[in-house]
Parts: structure tokens; sequence; C-alpha cells
DNA sequence: TCAAGGTTGTAATGTTATAACAAGAATTGC
DNA sequence: GCAATTCTTGTTATAACATTACAACCTTGA
């Protein structure tokens, strides 16, 4: 699987965390709550250390330091991390990524292009995708609750390291 | 998802394939051959008879009866009718649906809302989108190879049904 | 204090997908 | 026809991803 690269993709977001041990950050993240339950910190700290895709089974090897034995340790702090709008799932890699969107303001709609070569992961938002897309569902009385736009290629530095 | 039986996450919808029993059809999808293997053929028609999408355990208990015994034989199956064209693979849900577009002509690039009340699949084409998207890659030197665009939500049917 | 609700730990199991190898069928070239 | 080649198949085993079920433990707030 791809838990490689130490690319871009998840930087630039104002997460900064200090994962000691402390869980005392404040961010506004969609319905993000004050604090983060330990497990939670953890699980959000082996991702945003990573700054790309892992997958539960690779965050739990490394957090078996932490005191992690079982995936579902892992399972539940991403699905809590998903909900509040930290965490990406990405479908088409069974992988988590840290939310690397300055304002993620529609968390439900971002769009991820994945390099295949390195496994870095951009996340970006396009209102144009957005809009047609919500015009595609009005059209065909869909109520639409979320989307997935994943994009597989190659990147741009990897097609230059021919 | 639901369990290793029968069960099938979709109908609701019909899309009225043709494709009964017999394998003569002489699709242009992609780069199809003329004739498909006995496998390719069962796993085909079991998708088409479905009208949704199955998962590859299901197809492999519906073929039991057809001499069936081992997932790989689903699997080998499935590869190539993607790579043929004929079906596509529903990343968020993992399973496979035979392709319902008429011409199906950027096989890469088709759209799918999901509904997750009754499981049918509507698979659609958006001009403006594959073209954002291509733009996207195009300004950010993103070799694309494939795109998956998988909406969410419950369609007019289930929402009528309240 | 006590109940209610959320979080955790753990074992067991369920579900999806591939690796590895042997054998069989179709295709090609001679 | 008869290899050589290539593709397809059958089978076993295993890897990778995800959830169910249950008991224990906190925290919050009557
Ligand atoms: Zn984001
Ligand atoms: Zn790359
Ligand atoms: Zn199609
Ligand atoms: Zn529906």
């Amino acid at each position: 699987m791809a838990e490689h690269s130490h690319d871009h993709a998840a930087s630039g977001h104002d997460h900064a965390h200090d994962h000691g041990h402390d869980h005392d950050h404040t961010h506004d993240h969609g319905s993000a709550p004050a604090k983060l339950t330990r497990n939670q910190t953890l699980v959000f700290g082996a991702l945003s250390r990573a700054g790309g895709p892992l997958t539960a089974y690779t965050i739990l090897d490394q957090l078996r330091d932490d005191g992690f034995r079982a995936p579902l340790q892992v399972y539940r702090a991403l699905e809590k991390l998903v909900e509040f709008g930290m965490v990406h799932r990405l479908e088409s890699l069974n992988a988590f990524v840290a939310c690397s969107h300055p304002q993620c303001v529609d968390h439900e709609t971002m769009a991820f292009a994945i390099c295949e070569s390195c496994g870095s992961v951009s996340e970006f938002a396009d209102a144009a995708i957005t809009r047609q897309l919500k015009g595609w569902a009005g059209d065909n009385g869909f109520a639409l609750a979320k989307t997935t736009i994943e994009l597989r290629g190659t990147c741009r530095t990897c097609q230059a390291a021919v």
C-alpha cells in the first residue's frame, strides 16, 4: 500500500499540533470539539506527521508504543476525526489523510489528486465542479449527502523524474 | 456491508439490459473483444441481471452452481471486464456494476450517484465536470489516468417514500 | 449517590483482495 | 501435426481492511 511520501499534500494547515501528549488545541473545523480524546489526538498526530495517506493498520503499527493494540482503537478515532472534519477518507486507497485545505469550508465535496507513483495526495476544492454536481443532484431529485472525487495519475514531480 | 450471502445491495432501477443470458453481444465498449471467456460471460451476466452493484463475493455466491469456487475466479473476470469498459468499480462501495451508459465514450470519467437507502446507482457523464478536472490536472502538471466521482445520498424514489 | 452516556480495551469475526503455483486451453510459427 | 508461447483457469493459502459484541471505565449532571 501507499504509506510513503513525506511529500506536499498535508502541509500548510494550521493544526500545528504538538503531539507531545497535551490536548488543548482550539480549532473550529466543522463540528470539531474543543478537545480531542487521547486516542483521537494520537491518531491525528500520526496522520499529521505522515503528511500523506495512511491506512488504519499502518496507524495502528505506529501507535503500538502508545498502547494501541487493536484496529478498533484506530477506526473509532478516525470515525470521529472524519466527523469533525479534520481527516478525510480516501475511498480509492482505503486510507485516511489529515485535512490540508486552508479553511475546508465544504468538507464533503473536496477533491483529491493521488499520485500512483509516489503516493502523494493533493487536496483541492473546485467551485465549478461542486456547482455542477449539485446541479445534477437538483435536476434528478437526488438528495446529496457527500461526494467522492479522486483523481489517479502521476504528479508533476514524478513525471519530471523519468 | 451486508452479509456474504445473496443480498444484492441494489435493485430499484430497471436498466433493462438485454443481456439475458446470451453471449453474443457485439459491444463496442472501449477495447472490448469480440468474445468473452466463459467466466467473463458468467460474471457479466450476473451483474447485468442484478441491474445494480454487486460485490465480488456476492457474484461468487451466485455463480456457485456454475462451478465457481474461489474469489479469484471472480476478480480475474472483473479485472478484464473493467478493462474492456463493460463494468465499473464503485470505490466507495467496494462493488462492481455493469456499465449502463449508452455509449460510455469516456469510460474513465463517469460519475455515479448511489442511493444509500435502496442501493440503486445512476451512471452519468458531465462534460463540464470532466473539463474542469482535466483543467485542474493541466494547471497542476498532473497526468490524469482515471477519475472517481461518486455521489452518496438519497434518490428521488426513496425520498418520496418517507 | 446514582444513572446516563460516552470512551476505552479486547477478542473474535466478518469482508474484501491478492500471492503463488500447477494445469489446461487457445494461438502462433514451423 | 507439433512444439513454443501465451492466455486462461483452478486451487490453496494468506494478506489487508473493517465491524460486532461485550465488559469496564470515565465523566457529567441530576
Ligand atoms: Zn479537507
Ligand atoms: Zn508523484
Ligand atoms: Zn459506463
Ligand atoms: Zn433510493
